[in-house]
DNA sequence: CTTGCCTCTGACGTCAACGGTAGGTTTTAG
DNA sequence: CTAAAACCTACCGTTGACGTCAGAGGCAAG
């Protein structure tokens, strides 16, 4: 399939495609006449690249991950980098509950009148 | 206290905090010679700002929530602000979820030699 | 008083993940 | 065959949260 239509169905921009290639993500073969050309599988890993930039990796590191989920390559250097990234994501959440249960705080305290107002210096 | 020891305290730069003040998160009084002067609180308001940075929202959304926090004041709108915030934050956290999970599910398979997983050698 | 660190106000630089445009080629529909 | 749609490369623009630098003034110590 050509660039369009992998967009399409992958659910992203075609600037972004030609990006990803740019950044080592997406490989593509081309047609004669220098056309972007994608196989089914192309699909799915565009989403799993969406999904980690979503949980904040970046370019570099999608790119350095890749030839682990790409060949089922394993060295010990690119076990111990998927394992960062996990531990990292794991991080981010705890963050994140943190985050919403503050805000849960307010939200309760601003329908709770009663309740002092100790959430603006608490922690 | 001035910028720099707040800077210390909280864990970030001093051009951050003005920045965080020409947002509009945090206000500061002034010496006589125009010298920024915070008090106590100050410290835990930035890393409550810094949490929220963290959660994914912006300078503009943080400001608007702000009022809310400080002054307990709230109106349907400030409340329905606030659970969206909230609402999005779970999203978030779903997501990241995901993205571990499929993480783990990688690290599971180039751990695994049976899975038809091609261990490289370091070279 | 002067040395040296701290602070001030602009104002430009950065980085990431694209968006958008220009100017030209290729593919497809009628 | 032709016109529209899709594609190509190359390059500048955008946004957010600061970093960094310049040039000038403030403050405790020796």
């Amino acid at each position: 399939m050509r660039i369009g239509e992998l967009a399409d169905r992958a659910g992203v921009s075609v600037r972004a495609l030609r990006y990803y290639e740019e950044q080592g993500l997406l490989h593509a073969s081309r047609s004669g006449r220098g056309q972007r050309l994608y196989a089914e599988p192309a699909v799915d890993r565009v989403r799993l690249i969406q999904m980690l930039y979503g949980a904040g990796l970046t370019s570099r590191t999608i790119a350095d991950l890749m030839p682990c989920v790409d060949a089922n390559v394993s060295t010990p250097e690119s076990r111990a980098r998927l394992a960062f990234e996990r531990d990292r994501i794991d991080a981010q959440i705890a963050e994140l509950i943190q985050a919403r249960d503050r805000l849960d705080a307010v939200i309760e305290m601003s329908t709770s009148p009663e309740s002092g107002c100790v959430v603006a210096h608490a922690e």
